[in-house]
DNA sequence: ATGCATGAGCC
DNA sequence: GCTCATGCATA
């Protein structure tokens, strides 16, 4: 499946570092963020995420609650512009690994600067404006996700986005992989490099609720930045040394197709297993206890996204269909929420 | 694009 | 040991 645009150079490489390269250095930003994080109220930032509605279970069915979308990710929401800083379009290489927190603790670790800008038809000019930190008391608020618009964690509107983000990427010549490396490099408080997986997990909607809307804001000023750095592609900035790879590389554990077969059968009888039955089912198929129980985990995670993807694909159908009619008994997706059938949802 | 893995925070 | 966000490795 490797489309040849997931990793390593390209053609575009050259180009890529023109636009990627630009932004700011990485490693400070790290640090920033670490000592940021270090200076919150970790407690709360986590009550906020970790938030009783919007907990565990099922980001699915939570989902239609109300105020589950005023996590702790939410606070991307309104990020300071980094269109107004003087964009170098000349060199360096997306780096990667300045990440001692992950990109969701790093939003943690930053600040509110208050409403959001409406997101209207991706006019990139105005995605984060100045405006939305020119209110000083709203910074260093914390912790407090502002009421979030409806706007900005409406599904159809990443939607929207998602499918907007990846069309224009493709039309710039950028991989995915190379978005995620480039974040680091953006002006934007606390936030890391990501992978090629979590990009594309983000363009296929395949990531939870609040981790879209958590990532929308930043790889919007992402996209921002390397439309405007298209405009004015002249620099095509120098090679980068490809630097020796002498990590030794994870192996990753295969399991064969009549073993996966029991574990769905397994699965479909008892999605969460106790320990004791894990290692039965670890030694009947002869797989480790471990990867038996994370093979669990990943699958009750696959299966919440299965969920959601269901759900869209029966309200796309219902939309082309015309007005619905109230939901059938075994319509059990569209019952989940008081707002009844929405027609749209990610993944 | 996706399967398996890891680590943080929580119970 | 769970969820969740995320990454590495690979089909």
């Amino acid at each position: 499946m490797q489309t040849g645009a997931a990793t390593g150079t390209t053609k575009m490489q050259t180009f890529n570092n023109s636009l990627f390269g630009s932004f700011d250095d990485p490693l400070l930003h790290a640090r920033a963020a670490q000592v940021a994080l270090a200076d919150i109220d970790v407690k709360n930032v986590h009550q906020q995420l970790t938030n009783p509605l919007m907990r565990p279970h099922d980001m699915f069915s939570n989902y239609f609650s109300t105020g589950i979308h005023d996590t702790a990710a939410n606070i991307y929401q309104g990020l300071p512009s980094s269109s107004e800083q003087p964009f170098d379009a000349s060199v360096i290489v997306p780096t990667s690994s300045d990440d001692q927190m992950t990109p969701l603790q790093q939003v943690m670790a930053m600040q509110s600067y208050g409403a959001p800008p409406p997101f209207a038809q991706y006019n990139m000019a105005h995605s984060f404006s100045t405006t939305s930190i020119s209110n000083p008391t709203n910074i260093a608020r914390y912790p407090i996700a502002p009421p979030t618009s409806e706007l900005e964690t409406d599904p159809r509107e990443l939607e929207r986005f998602a499918e907007h983000f990846k069309q224009r990427r493709i039309k710039l010549g950028v991989t995915q992989a190379d978005v995620g490396k480039a974040l680091a490099h953006l002006k934007m408080p606390g936030v890391g490099s990501l992978s090629q997986s979590t990009i594309c997990r983000f363009e296929s909607l395949t990531l939870s609720h609040n981790n879209m809307v958590a990532l929308k804001p930043i790889l919007h000023s992402w996209l921002e930045k390397a439309e405007e750095a298209m405009k004015q592609k002249d620099n095509i900035g120098d090679i980068n040394g490809i630097l020796p790879n002498t990590d030794k590389k994870r192996k990753r554990t295969s399991i064969a197709a009549p073993e996966k077969r029991l574990l769905e059968d397994y699965f479909k009888q008892q999605p969460r297993p106790s320990g004791e039955r894990i290692a039965a089912i670890a030694d009947r198929l002869d797989l480790k206890k471990n990867v038996v129980r994370v093979w669990f985990c990943n699958q009750r995670q696959k299966q919440k996204r299965d969920f959601r993807s269901q759900f869209r694909a029966r309200n796309a159908a219902a939309a082309v269909m015309g007005p619905r009619v109230m939901p059938t008994s075994t319509n059990s997706a569209v019952k989940c929420g008081p707002f009844g059938a929405i027609p749209s949802f990610y993944d």
